[in-house]
DNA sequence: TCTGGGGTCCTAGGACCC
DNA sequence: TCTGGGGTCCTAGGACCC
């Protein structure tokens, strides 16, 4: 035990939550479609058009959300909306519209800053907030808080939201998961045997298919069965990074901060075709695609003022193996045309005999278009110095 | 009638420089 | 002129997340 000073009692405990919107695309649908309300609905498929049954689905198109009431049939998000169809066919589709999202987005998020100053966004639908000096944050493990949160943004928005309280977000974001939908999750560390530990693996954030695929592989099914295992044994199962990885998040520690404000990396358009399409048969209606792709991205490049490097397609073939070709040029652009043309010498590099499903354009190394300018004036400016 | 679109981070080999 | 070790950049691929 150590030692107690005057200055610990008043020392503030690292609260941490983690705020999830509950079916976050499909209750923003149900804002305008009241009378679907306790159905099951489905938002998917970009194509837009009408309310209409799942049954009269046909296309390539994957559930983006599914309420409740079509989760209870087995329907979740990232199936394939065909499969869906036959699972629960009476289910309501709605086309996905990105543009109310990112609306209720911001406004959920406004909320939520009134209340505590440090969030950090993980896209559109979640953020972490850290509670630890926030006004209420520490009352009650931070359920004071998170239940001031849940009643504002639902009084602002018509939404609901689950949130789950801890001492750091992988404990947060496991918590917020636990009582869904309008869950409130206050967790501590004493909690980890009985909470975290008879989660399967899979559950955190991090473990994916193929690495929880691995872990059962060897016998390992849940968070405890993983804190069991010896941090030497699971590096030489994983290599040392991942293997003190996943030995640090079986045991619960995590001391990643709460970051307010990040820049973006790379900024990407891509589409899977109606029907797969040869390079040289479907040629003319590829490069239409193709020219189109590299202008939306030049469009979001200058919209957000960003330029970049690294120009980059990405191909999809009909039997799904994916590749990449990208090339970087010395100076950073925002250029339709000049990201047309490096990107098509990147596409002269790819294998083409087999059929495509998808082409995506990237561009990535990116910087601030302004400060862009002021560093390459000040890079030629230094080119005219002597060495010494 | 399988499997969207937009991201992040990590790894690994080779080039190139000091 | 037989033998280094870092460091950084570039490219390609892979895992994962929302």
């Amino acid at each position: 035990m150590a030692t107690v000073g005057a200055s610990d009692a008043i020392q503030p405990v690292r609260r941490i939550a983690h705020l999830d919107m509950d079916a976050f695309f499909a209750s923003v649908e149900l804002l305008r479609f009241p009378e679907l309300r306790d159905l099951p609905v489905v938002v998917g498929g970009s194509r837009s058009g009408e309310p209409r049954e799942l049954r009269h689905y046909v296309g390539r198109g994957v559930v983006t959300t599914a309420t409740y009431p079509a989760r209870a049939f087995g329907v979740h998000s990232a199936m394939g909306l065909m499969k869906a169809a036959q699972l629960c066919p009476q289910a309501i589709l709605l086309p996905a519209d990105f543009d109310q999202y990112r609306k209720y987005s911001r406004l959920f998020k406004e909320v939520i800053a009134e209340f505590a100053p440090s969030v950090e966004n993980r896209g559109i639908d979640e953020v972490y907030i850290d509670f630890t000096d926030a006004e209420g944050g520490q009352e009650q493990g931070g359920r004071r808080l998170a239940l001031t949160l849940q009643q504002a943004i639902y009084e602002r928005t018509g939404l609901t939201c689950s949130i789950g309280v801890a001492p750091n977000k992988l404990i947060a974001k496991l918590a917020s998961e636990l009582n869904k939908p309008r869950g409130v999750t206050i967790l501590y560390e004493a909690d980890l045997a009985t909470k975290i530990w008879p989660l399967a693996c899979k559950k955190i954030n991090g473990i994916g298919p193929r690495m929880n695929e691995r872990l059962e592989r060897l016998g390992i099914r849940t968070v405890g069965e993983l804190a069991r295992c010896k941090r030497d044994w699971l590096s030489e199962q994983f290599g040392a990074n991942q293997g003190a990885w996943l030995h640090a998040v079986a045991w619960g520690w995590d001391d990643r901060p709460v970051v307010t404000h990040s820049e973006p990396v790379s900024m990407s358009r891509e589409t899977t075709f109606e029907r797969d399409l040869h390079a040289v048969r479907d040629r003319a209606l590829l490069g239409t695609i193709f020219t189109r792709l590299c202008e939306q991205v030049a469009q979001d490049l200058q919209r957000h003022r960003y330029v970049g490097r690294t120009i980059g397609v990405k191909l999809r073939f009909d039997n799904f193996q994916r590749i990449t070709r990208d090339c970087t040029i010395d100076d950073a652009t925002d250029d339709a045309r000049v990201i047309r043309r490096i990107a098509g010498l990147c596409l002269k590099r790819a294998p083409l005999e087999r059929r495509l499903r998808l082409l995506g354009v990237k561009v990535t190394g990116l910087r601030q278009r302004d400060q862009a300018v002021a560093t390459d004036a000040a890079a030629g400016d230094s080119k005219d110095l002597p060495l010494f």
